[in-house]
DNA sequence: AACTTCACG
DNA sequence: ACGTACGTGAAGTTC
């Protein structure tokens, strides 16, 4: 016997049951890949077993087959395959050949038969044969030189059919398997067999009579009366059905065993599909991508300082930090690459160095960078100013997919097929073990990162051209870092001392309430648990449960508020919420944070993580400081202004999102109603309900402004019924007339969510982009989000577009200006600074101006400004 | 690390 | 029939 092994594939049997095995996944661009995905993995793991020097995968070519001929009906009645699984067939087939298998479909022939026949050839040529496949039916080929692998729950998990395991299993011989189906039916395929004869009788009579053919012969010999005259009754029904159970082992085929030799994959291509697919653990573990020898070694200099003759008029550069926070975390050292050499210059020697310094500033040297917000925040703590950035890693491959998110230089990297870099956990550890690296490790891993940054930036740049971003990379989110950079370093001061007597006091409060809530309760347990005070409220006190989280009871406040009549604690947990919430989070939380030196919170600015294009603050949270709330808003006094004499300013733009609405959709009464600066929550309430300005009732408008929300939100009748507290149907009332009265809206949302569908992503003003994998599920709750979003992104995206540029005029005005006001924080439509007193009458002028101007559309937007002592002060 | 709650736009 | 309003971050509890 020859040591030649085949391996023959059934395609579309696989790809089913890796497409039902696996949660519906899906890339970036929209795509589901769960099949191809677990395809992938039962190929590598039955090639890694099995080692096979012949290959072949078949698919079945089309719906008609030769069977047809014979049974109409054969596998009619089948569920049409899904969508989200045919549209991964075309990938499964690349993959296959990239991996450099043979593929091979017939007109007229299903995949078994191909098989069949492929076997039966294999089998002559003495070669070992294995045949993988989801279908049991497949069994029947099994013999001393084949053994048949299906596929059981799971996508690794297979059950190996030789002879003796279909005997142990049935009882009967492979080939008996098909007299069985001839009995017993297929109702997958639509095979009848004889009714009322199920696999257990089948097995019986083929143990006695061995094939359908004797039974039919021997038919007096079979015992009992109704089972005889069922498989009289369907004597050519049984006949046939074993004819459509046989798989044809001499269909047509043009390909022969020889010419599948398998030489085994080409990894590039492999790893190229599964660039496209996302296939992100398979490229994490795949050994071609990560073995430390096949990653290019690199070489680089470690430097004790700059030195002038190093720094070219084009470099990368990239200052390595402990950690994200880099406001505080230590210099490790600094990354240049030239496109030929690297450089390491080890610690935070470099802004030492007066040549380096210079020639950050200096903006006819060309900066590219991992992050150059970063960069700029603490070039100025140094201060340097960095100017001449002219590629940024990090933001331009949010651009290009906001939905990709993280700060890691590997992790972006490999998103757009480079590969010879590092993931910073790889060097630095996680959790407890978490520590720099020697100086060789880091100075390596330091340069991989310039050096990737080098290699990503044609390859990112083009694809900024190709989507019609790069100017929004470029000449709004370029300039954006290095003004935010330099905001977060600038800081807000904030007067411990303020937030230190509200703490005390509210930790009377606090005290107060907390022997109240004892008292009431009758015994003591920690409010702040969601679980022991369900206990106390729903099963000691009694009250009724109205909503349930997925582990017990909600606490949350709306629906405590519908019980506060039931019981006097509620609102005294209410409020002990409140004041908890202000003291954990704003009163300690934020004094935690205010830096000894400067007394100031220096915020950090997260320029590419929202999947809207709006920016996010962490450490602390700037952008969620109290407001609505009278107790709460008083945090702001704390915050003040960093010289004597001077004041807090800020300026907010009024309903930016709506006004962005009334752009996009071009409703008249919308674009009208913001034309002559109407009351815009008012004008919709006299639309929705049909009255006279002056019958507007606070409910009325209250309403109104709900639908208004819902309507930026991607309106849903349950979600406006949640928020009003009215019933889902008066909600979907408000919403038909809502949008019978703004015909414009119901355009723009079903225009917009038909894009979506036909593209795959929606865009804002300044062509940011979101892709919406789920819009065409067919999950409804997944499609249904998906549909939202596609409403929601481009209003709230291009309002943070807005803004944004907004910032930048912003920034460039105060410098031409000669001002000394500086801008100190962004919240989303509002913007804050601080300002000496002497400048408060330019800025009544210029921010109005200049925010108002930022970007022209259709209709005006508006601004309105407050100053004062304290951001307190500013409403 | 997941969940719940709540602060903001 | 399905069950959710869009976008965030932080704190506290529980597993």
């Amino acid at each position: 016997m020859s040591s030649e092994k085949i391996l023959l594939l059934d395609g579309n049997s696989l790809a089913y049951r890796a497409f039902f095995a696996l949660p519906l996944l899906t890339n970036e661009h929209g795509i589901h890949t769960n099949a191809v995905y677990g395809f992938t993995l039962m190929l590598q793991k039955i090639m890694e077993e099995e080692n096979p020097t012949h290959m072949l995968v078949a698919f079945d070519a089309g719906k008609t087959t030769f069977r047809h001929s014979t049974f109409g009906e054969y596998k009619g009645g089948r569920q049409k395959t899904p969508p989200e699984l045919s549209e991964q067939f075309p990938y499964v087939r690349k993959l296959i050949d990239a991996y450099g298998i043979k593929r091979y479909e017939l007109e007229m022939f299903e995949a078994d038969d191909i098989i069949g026949t492929l076997c039966k050839q294999a089998e002559e040529k003495g070669q070992q044969v294995i045949v993988v496949s989801g279908d049991k039916d497949l069994t029947q080929l099994a013999t001393e030189n084949t053994t048949v692998y299906i596929t059981r729950k799971g996508i690794t998990d297979i059950e190996k059919y030789t002879p003796s395991h279909v005997e142990e299993k049935y009882g009967l011989s492979p080939l008996q398997i098909i007299d069985m189906k001839g009995l017993m039916g297929d109702a997958s395929d639509n095979i009848p067999g004889v009714p009322g004869v199920g696999e257990k009788t089948a097995i019986k009579l083929l143990k006695e009579h061995g094939s359908v053919e004797n039974l039919y012969q021997a038919l007096d010999t079979v015992s009992g009366a109704k089972l005889k005259e069922k498989l009289v009754a369907n004597e050519d029904q049984a006949k046939m059905s074993k004819i459509l159970a046989t798989i044809e082992t001499n269909a047509p085929i043009e390909v022969s065993v020889d010419d599948l030799t398998y030489s085994g994959p080409n990894m590039e291509e492999v790893t190229s599909v599964w660039k496209e697919l996302s296939f992100k653990t398979l490229l994490e573990k795949s050994e071609y991508v990560t073995d430390e020898q096949t990653r290019t070694e690199i070489k680089f200099e470690v430097l004790e300082n700059v030195n002038q003759s190093i720094l070219k008029d084009t470099m990368v550069v990239h200052l390595e930090m402990y950690g994200e926070q880099y406001h505080t975390s230590e210099l490790l050292g600094i990354a240049l690459y030239d496109g030929e050499k690297s450089y390491f210059i080890p610690g935070s020697m470099a802004f030492q160095s007066k040549a380096f310094c210079e020639w950050l500033e200096d903006e006819n040297k060309v900066k590219y960078l991992v992050d150059s917000k970063a960069v700029q925040a603490v070039s100025k703590k140094n201060n340097v100013s960095l100017h001449g950035a002219d590629f940024d890693l990090l933001l331009a491959a949010y651009i290009v997919n906001p939905s990709i998110s993280s700060e890691d230089v590997a992790t972006m990297a490999k998103e757009f097929g480079y590969f010879d870099v590092l993931t910073d956990e790889n060097v630095y550890g996680k959790g407890a073990k978490k520590a720099t690296p020697e100086l060789d490790k880091l100075g390596e891993h330091a340069s991989r990162k310039a050096q990737a940054v080098w290699k990503l930036k044609p390859t990112l740049e083009e694809k900024l051209h190709e989507n019609e971003q790069y100017s929004l990379y470029k000449e709004l989110e370029l300039p954006l870092a290095s003004i935010l950079g330099t905001m977060e370093s600038e800081g807000v001061k904030v007067e411990a001392k303020v937030l230190k007597e509200m703490g005390v006091d509210l930790e009377q409060k606090l005290l107060t309430i907390e022997k109240d809530i004892y008292e009431l309760a009758g015994e003591e347990f920690n409010i702040n648990s969601p679980k022991q005070l369900g206990v106390i409220l729903f099963e000691k006190i009694g009250l009724t449960p109205l909503k349930k989280t997925k582990t017990g009871y909600s606490t949350a406040a709306d629906v405590l508020e519908k019980l506060e009549s039931e019981h006097e604690v509620i609102s005294h947990i209410l409020n002990y919420r409140q004041l908890g919430k202000l003291q954990s989070t704003y009163i300690e939380g934020l004094m935690k944070e205010i830096h000894e030196n400067d007394q100031k919170i220096h915020t950090r600015y997260q320029q590419a993580l929202t999947s809207t294009g709006r920016l996010s603050s962490i450490n602390p949270n700037l952008q969620n400081i109290p407001v609505r709330l009278e107790e709460g808003r008083k945090i702001r006094k704390a915050f003040v202004p960093s010289k004597p004499d001077w004041v807090m300013f800020a300026a907010d733009y009024s309903q930016i999102e709506l006004r962005v609405l009334a752009h996009m959709c071009e409703d008249e009464k919308l674009v009208e109603a913001f034309n002559h600066d109407m009351d815009i929550h008012t004008k919709t309430a006299m639309d929705v309900f049909h009255v006279e300005k002056e019958d507007v009732t606070s409910d009325m408008r209250r309403a109104a402004k709900a639908v208004n929300f819902g309507i930026v939100y991607g309106i849903s009748d349950y979600g406006l019924s949640q928020n009003l507290n009215i019933t889902r149907k008066e909600a979907a009332t408000f919403i038909e007339q809502y949008l019978n009265s703004f015909p414009g809206v119901k355009g723009y949302m079903d225009d917009i969510v038909r894009e979506a569908k036909q593209k795959g992503y929606v865009t804002t003003i300044l062509k940011r982009r979101r892709y919406l994998p789920e819009i065409t599920s067919s999950n409804f709750n997944l499609r249904s989000f998906a549909e939202r979003t596609a409403m929601n992104t481009p209003i709230q995206g291009s309002a943070a577009d807005i803004i944004k540029k907004a910032m930048i005029d912003m920034a460039k005005r105060l410098e031409e200006e000669k001002m000394q006001a500086k801008m100190l924080l962004q919240v989303h439509d509002e913007l804050i600074f601080e300002a000496p007193k002497e400048e408060i009458e330019r800025l009544e002028k210029i921010v109005p101006e200049v925010m108002e101007s930022a970007i022209k559309l259709i209709v005006p937007l508006k601004v309105e400004y407050a100053y004062g002592p304290s951001w307190y002060d500013t409403k």
